[in-house]
DNA sequence: TATTATGCCTACCGATTCTAGGTATCGATA
DNA sequence: TATCGATACCTAGAATCGGTAGGCATAATA
């Protein structure tokens, strides 16, 4: 990855995933673009990466898979986040806040 | 781990460990007193997270470590920050603080 | 005396991201 | 027309790392 793109930590990637989704069904390919958009070019999902937690996060009930013909033409696998999924993301937005502001407190410590 | 206590993220324990030691020299045990203390008891690091941790940012030279007797007549091993570490320390901080904003810009988005 | 807290350690598990490949279609360009 | 990059999907395997669960020993405390 370039060096001025961060690596996700372990746990990150499912939130940014279901946050996507939440402004609107869309492809994987295209959640890569939004969530690379939506972050200023400063967040960069691999396709290795994404696929494999859509497969999961599906099997968790938290989106759902459909194929269709997009714009363009071509086929693609849309998704949509459940009422699960969105419920989902408001868990983990709640624990990445916790985490943020427990790092915080550590951080300011002198 | 105790429900209102949040398991960490892969990748922060570095940070959080160099950051307890930047305060001073410590011991192991102590190094998890010190991060739960600091969090508000929110971070609770686990003994088989950190030992693990200590030998591997020992071995790439953040920190050096020696045997000691401390006040309560124990032995225990005192870790300290060398300058390298200083130096990681102010680039997980940066790195830390990077990722936090990206995900705050992906998360912003309506 | 028995339990808890302190202090060190290891082995293994589970989860997840990345690298590195593969396939196919489409549009632009040489 | 041939080629190349972008779009779009996927998988296998490596690597990392935090947690669980155990072990051991000593000091403090109930």
């Amino acid at each position: 990855m370039a060096k001025d793109k961060a690596d996700l930590l372990q746990g990150t990637l499912d939130m940014l995933i279901l946050k996507a989704l939440s402004l609107g069904e869309l492809h994987g390919y295209g959640i890569i673009q939004r969530i690379r958009q939506l972050s200023d070019e400063m967040l960069n999902v691999e396709q290795g990466s994404l696929y494999p937690a859509l497969y999961r996060i599906e099997q968790k009930g938290w989106v759902s898979a459909r194929w269709d013909v997009h714009d363009t033409g071509r086929e693609a696998k849309f998704y949509k986040l459940t009422r699960t999924g969105r419920k989902q993301l408001e868990t983990q937005e709640a624990s990445w806040d916790r985490l943020v502001l427990a790092i915080a407190k550590v951080r300011q410590a002198t």
